[in-house]
DNA sequence: AACATGACGGACA
DNA sequence: GTGTCCGCCATGT
């Protein structure tokens, strides 16, 4: 782990329990950089692939899928209604009722 | 060393 | 609520 800070970043991604979701920001946030939601960005893309991370549950501050490619796009859609998360019209995610916070 | 980039976020019109 | 602009900050060129 390059920094102490990614290292929290991914072990808060792995806590993020099936059925729910966290937001960049957040994550960035508890793990001591209120404004480091790039660098959470730069984690999954560094980390997602290789480490066994359930990147699919970071999503943007507006519930919505962060991601631009579409194929990315389409893959992290199915991940998370395969864990009975909802998409409205706008494929958007409900965050009031999804978000999750790391103090359970 | 300087400049561009990005799976973001906040402020403002 | 939507669109634009700007600040963040590690990385890549």
């Amino acid at each position: 782990m390059p920094n102490p800070f990614t290292e929290k970043v991914l072990a808060i991604i792995k806590s993020i329990p099936e059925g729910h979701v966290m937001t960049y920001g957040r994550i960035a946030a508890c793990a001591g950089s209120p404004r480091g939601a790039r660098q959470v960005v730069r984690a999954l893309h560094v980390y997602g692939k290789k480490e066994q991370l359930p990147w699919q549950r970071v999503v943007d501050r507006n519930g919505k899928i962060a991601i631009t490619s579409t194929d990315g796009y389409a893959r992290q859609k199915e991940l998370l209604e395969s864990e009975g998360i909802k998409f409205d019209t706008n494929g958007t995610i409900d965050l009031g009722r999804y978000i999750w916070y790391p103090e359970e």
